[in-house]
DNA sequence: GCAATACTTATTTTCGAAAATCTTTCGAAT
DNA sequence: ATTCGAAAGATTTTCGAAAATAAGTATTGC
């Protein structure tokens, strides 16, 4: 793996992480003090991102991590939501066992994880069990750029989800793992409708609750609009 | 401007309009006498082409043209019009009297072209207005990421048009003013469910006679799949 | 003759310095 | 006091060379 390649996934990493947070400036000497490399690779990972979204890029005045902002949040949620219903809709009809077997056993896995809390509890490695288990739902839809879609857009909504999961806040009322385990339910019984109206359900329930939190409480980087 | 932007621009010109065919290796060594520039700027725009898919990279092996393939370009096409057709009733319940005109102005500048025949014929001023009229009817859709999806799938599959506007063979039978004039009057008429059945159609119509004419003739670069 | 190995060449990747550009600071003129 | 402009400093951008890796060629041993 070359240098640009660790710099590429160290500053997405940080990115969606919020270690860098939206809009600090990504000034080359810092980051090659914080990565511990030159400028050659660090540009390259930086270019790569700007092309995905995730930093800001502007002409002799360098890198910034891209602004968040409300207004952004909503509208990649309705477009995941348009996105992955007619991805699940696919899969559901093109789906083999294996497809089928992968979503059990990814929904197992972020069961397990969602059960451990307190020493054990690891934001990150569940984290990358919900992105398992969601883009196993879609493995079967046979579209190279519906995936890539997706995955371009559960980056940029991660962002927004990152600071409630630290902050440990959860929504009242809401069963998170009930929502998983009918929606692989639907899948599994190829029931389409329920199953994209369930999908829809469980990211506009997100998606408000992302807006009540950050609407009394903005992060920083977070544009004052809406 | 600087130079890595330029080096983006032209490269990402030369592989759309297939002046560095699919499949070619990029080697900064030619690349750099070919666009007169140092390697920075060349990796640069060669990472966020990759980024874009228009390049496809290996580690220590460098940098290829993205090849084309019949499955890519159906997919490309599937996705389109699913994107498109939310975008387009999008606009068409949100579009001002601004979108209207915009829309007017873009199908009469692109009929103007359309009618230059002979010397006056300019394939790449016609694919702009094309682009151009096309990203008019969706402007109003109040959605960047929608745009910016679109806007990579219209990439994707100029590549595939190109070479017949170059070869000059047109489909036989079929009047593509008239598929315009009649999409954009749908539109405008805010007649939602014609104007995306026109669109689908329109786009249904050039996947199936890129498919007939690759299909016979593989270009260079084609992958043999299907 | 053939396989394995060392050597040469071609190419990518990375670094460090030079050039170009932007930002800040300081001072002079109004 | 304020504004304008020049100098100084900080930062990005670019280059050219060095290092690292892959690919190709010759050589050796059997």
């Amino acid at each position: 793996m070359t240098l640009a390649e660790k710099a590429y996934d160290a500053l997405r990493h940080d990115i969606i992480r919020g270690e860098l947070p939206p809009g600090r400036p990504l000034r080359l000497s810092d980051l090659s003090a914080r990565y511990d490399m030159g400028f050659s690779p660090l540009r390259e990972a930086l270019n790569r991102l700007h092309a995905e979204r995730l930093v800001t890029a502007e002409s002799l005045r360098g890198f910034r991590v891209a602004p968040l902002s409300l207004d952004e949040l909503h509208d990649a949620v309705n477009v995941r939501i348009k996105v992955e219903c007619d991805a699940l809709r696919a899969s559901i009809e093109l789906g083999d066992d294996n497809w089928a077997a992968g979503i059990v056993s990814a929904l197992y896995a972020l069961n397990l994880q969602v059960g451990r809390t307190g020493p054990d509890a690891d934001i990150w490695a569940l984290e990358a069990r919900h992105y398992a288990f969601h883009r196993a739902l879609l493995a079967a839809c046979n579209s190279p750029w519906t995936l890539e879609f997706f995955e371009r857009l559960y980056a940029a909504t991660e962002r927004y989800r990152i600071p409630t999961l630290l902050a440990a806040t959860h929504p009242a009322g809401r069963d998170v793992q009930a929502e998983h385990g009918a929606l692989a339910e639907a899948t599994l019984t190829r029931d389409a409708v329920k199953a994209t109206a369930l999908l829809e359900a469980h990211y506009r329930k997100t998606a408000d609750y992302l807006t009540s939190v950050f609407g009394m409480d903005k992060p920083d980087g977070m544009a004052a609009a809406v």
